[in-house]
RNA sequence: GGCCGAGUGGCGGAAUUGGUAUACGCGUUCGACUUAAAAUCGAAUGGGGAAACCCGUACGGGUUCAAGUCCCGUCUCGGCUACCA
């Protein structure tokens, strides 16, 4: 031979070849092992690809390709989550349609996807804005509204009057819009939401089975934030508040009540003296933003001029309002023990309140046991064009109706101005045509159905509905009679592993909401949808930084690729960097080192000879399959790198070279392909054998005090004679002078070959 | 404030779960090859010391024959969360 390693040349001549011969399309064969593996499809942002994305979608593709080389039937599918708020933005600033800028954002993933090698099913793609999917998403959503599930609630929102929109919490900056500056306010909408909590003790119930990171099973029970209290009523001039607490055991000392601003009943509450003084404390409480609340906890409140009767105490108590009570936990009402709890105790201060260690009593005696959380139910209107539009319709008294199923997709109209309008409607609003709908009707007195027309919900859903059920639609991507057919459902589900660095509490919350909702209809023949989480860490700049535009310090993947790196270096580099679920810098003179290592490999291809090089050639299969199995790739392409250390001091036979193309095959695909097809070799993924592992000889440390004084080495089967080991070691001069003194014990660990004496 | 991570050479990180601390890589130094450089190959590389040895896993204690690993306390950094009664 020879050529240099070229990784631009062998990496475009075996894209090719699997693009032409798609050998990672999965077919199901039932009985045979099957495994599912995904990433949190991305959202294709017209940057493209960036070393994140390389690094989660890489250690999937470790995973799929040494699951195929193992034998089993592996399905690893691809998709991008399109509808959202960036897309929408760019076509309002530049009039470009949502849609074609999605098109082409997803054709720059796709291919710089594909130059990297990955080991994907690309007949299995999806894409959430695309009406053949979508369409489904709207049936998803109709299945929730037939039980119950998606339904509409007054609610406090941040609302702008300025620009007529709802507004997130975080685009709220310091009580004013983050767009006009104008003061914001909370104004009770009708939304749209499903009924998460009705699952609460289920998924918080199921996490522990989970083989999920700590981090995000924690994450997720605090979200939940199930709390066993108790519900108690307090009279007051003929009608009650109902207060929620964990402690009703202090009741005793409940010396105040106090309600959230927001609390229906306050109008009762006030008198003539107090209601004006009330009503401007709610008013600037609702004002108030969130971002001010956590900045000021400063505590404030008024009188509302009522009395409560303490069941407990028979005593009269006042009725404060403020704003440290949420409306939207509990009952919006507590009762107040500032001898016991910190907050109330603060307010008590101020308010020159009684604070009365009172005694405790039995939790049952006055309360209802009662089971409170802290995740509410899942908001899902968004008054945004670029989404999936809610298939309802409003007849004239304007009461919803669910789309019928047959009239699915509801397709989202191309329109002009994405901008939203004063009607604080989407921009939906002003697609005339499109609003208008029949819908049937059943006539309640004749039974007849007659066709009547109404008007569209112009809401679209969050984006988070569209990724609640993707990894289902991976099963059967193309299916037009169903979301999943039940029977590729019942073979590759549920997902074995997925993995990614985000979402660690709303997605995959939501996933599995709709998982035991659709296992609740038959739909799904398990309660959770993914068996293992991978969750990695993020790439940061080479300074340490998140990597970022603005602060000009991103490395961008294509441009190592295209620098003669490779692809293969750049996923083997970004698995070496360190452990997967921890965050790394970017270091560019590591990414050289793995690049010489691939050079090692291909040239050691030259090096043939006849050496017996058996235990180190096991020794490595043992040590890269438990790694990946312990999905510790960083010291599996350590133990690589080891073994070609040690063929190019010995000398590589064939099996040498075979074996070592083998492994590299998961980190590495385009090189370890190139090398088994000169070496006329598969990709099986080869085994060891223990036997090769025990040497005859074996070094024992000989410690005295437990610090190391000498190394021998004896025959392994000596390792069952303590004393041949201790006579041994009492040979050695070192050895001899520490335990001149004599020797009080011997400890010897055949396990660890060692022997410590004390002296 | 609460919860969860992390702290090991000049740097990224290893360490069979309590048993030879610093694998592998980067960097540095030296050598080989070369007219030369690059590339490549080989060797050395925690600190102190002439050596024997001593000191070393953020800091202070403890348990143990033996601690990076376990326990108690402290500090620093990162993430999530934020008055949830």
């Amino acid at each position: 031979m020879t050529s240099r390693y070229n990784p631009l040349e062998i990496e475009s001549k075996w894209q090719a070849r699997w693009e032409a011969e798609q050998p990672y399309k999965a077919i199901e064969e039932p009985g045979k092992p099957k495994m599912f593996l995904a990433e949190m499809f991305p959202y294709p942002s017209g940057a493209g690809l960036h070393v994140g994305h390389v690094r989660n979608f890489t250690i999937v593709d470790v995973l799929t390709r040494f699951y195929r080389q193992q034998g089993l039937n592996v399905l690893r599918p691809f998709g991008y989550d399109t509808f959202g708020l960036p897309a929408e933005n760019y076509a309002i600033k530049t009039g470009t349609a949502p849609q074609d800028i999605t098109k082409d954002n997803i054709a720059n993933f796709r291919k710089q996807a594909k130059r990297l090698g990955y080991a994907i099913d690309w007949s299995r793609e999806i894409n959430t804005s695309d009406p053949e999917y979508y369409k489904w998403t709207q049936w998803c959503f109709l299945q929730l509204y037939k039980k119950g599930l998606a339904y509409q609630k007054e609610s406090y929102q941040w609302w702008c009057p300025e620009d007529q929109t709802v507004l997130a919490n975080e685009q709220v900056e310091n009580g004013k819009c983050w767009r006009c500056g104008h003061e914001v306010e909370k104004k009770k909408m009708k939304q749209w939401f499903f009924k998460i909590t009705e699952y609460a003790d289920e998924l918080l119930d199921d996490i522990d089975a989970l083989d999920w990171p700590d981090k995000i099973k924690t994450m997720q029970k605090n979200w939940i934030g199930r709390s066993v209290g108790a519900e108690i009523d307090f009279k007051v001039s003929g009608r009650k508040i109902t207060v929620f607490t964990t402690r009703p055991d202090t009741i005793m000392g409940a010396t105040f009540l106090v309600v959230a601003p927001e609390y229906p009943d306050l109008g009762f509450l006030v008198t003539d003296d107090t209601r004006d003084a009330v009503n401007k404390y709610k008013q600037d409480a609702l004002k108030k933003s969130e971002i001010e609340r956590q900045e000021n906890k400063e505590k404030t409140g008024i009188f509302t001029g009522s009395y409560a009767i303490n069941p407990a105490t028979k005593e009269k108590i006042p009725i404060y309002v403020a704003d440290y009570v949420l409306a939207g936990y509990g009952t919006g009402a507590i009762m107040a023990v500032p001898a016991y709890d910190d907050r109330d105790r603060e307010f008590a201060e101020k308010f020159d309140l009684p604070i009365v260690e009172a005694e405790l009593i039995d939790r049952d005696l006055y309360g209802t046991p009662k089971v409170t959380y802290r995740m509410r139910d899942w908001l899902i209107s968004r008054q945004r064009y670029w989404g999936c539009p809610i298939p309802i319709a409003y007849d004239k008294e304007g009461n919803p109706h669910p789309i019928p199923e047959d009239q699915l997709p509801v397709v989202l109209p191309e329109i002009k101005d994405y901008k939203p309008d004063s009607s604080g409607r989407s921009a939906l609003a002003k697609a005339k045509d499109w609003l208008k709908v029949k819908i049937p009707v059943k006539d309640e007195k004749t039974g007849k159905t007659h066709m009547e027309e109404m008007t569209r919900e112009t809401d679209t859903l969050d984006g988070y509905a569209c990724s609640s059920w993707y990894l289902w639609r991976y099963a059967s991507p193309h299916d037009k009679d169903h979301a999943w057919d039940p029977e590729a459902i019942q073979y590759w589900e549920p997902l074995d592993y997925y993995c990614g660095g985000d979402h660690a509490v709303a997605h995959l919350l939501y996933v599995r909401f709709w998982c035991k909702f659709f296992a609740d209809l038959d739909y799904l023949p398990f309660r959770e949808p993914i068996k293992h989480l991978l969750y990695n860490g993020y790439i940061n700049a080479p300074d340490g930084k998140k990597m970022s535009k603005s602060k000009g310090n991103v490395i961008d993947p294509l441009d190592v690729i295209n620098d003669g790196y490779g692809a293969d270096t750049l996923r083997t580099y970004e698995l070496f960097i360190g452990p997967y679920n921890l965050d790394a810098a970017w270091d560019p003179r590591s990414v050289g080192g793995v690049y010489r290592f691939l050079n090692r490999c291909f040239n050691l291809m030259d090096k043939v000879s006849e050496v017996d090089n058996t235990i180190i050639r096991h020794k490595t299969i043992k040590k890269v399959t438990t790694d990946i199995h312990k999905y510790q790739f960083n010291t599996a392409v350590a133990a690589l790198m080891e073994y070609v250390n040690e063929l190019y001091k010995q000398g590589a036979t064939e099996d040498d070279l075979i074996i070592l193309a083998k492994l590299l095959k998961p980190f590495a695909p385009h090189l370890a392909s190139e090398m088994l097809e000169r070496l006329g070799a598969n990709d099986e993924w080869p085994t060891w054998d223990d036997k090769y592992l025990a040497s005859d000889t074996v070094t024992v440390v000989v410690q005295v005090n437990g610090k190391l004084r000498a190394i021998l080495n004896v025959d392994a089967a000596d390792l069952d004679d303590e004393q041949k080991i201790i006579d041994l070691a009492l040979t050695d001069k070192k050895i001899q002078k520490y335990t001149a003194e004599g020797i009080k014990k011997t400890i010897f660990i055949k396990k660890a070959k060692l022997l410590n004496l004390v002296v």
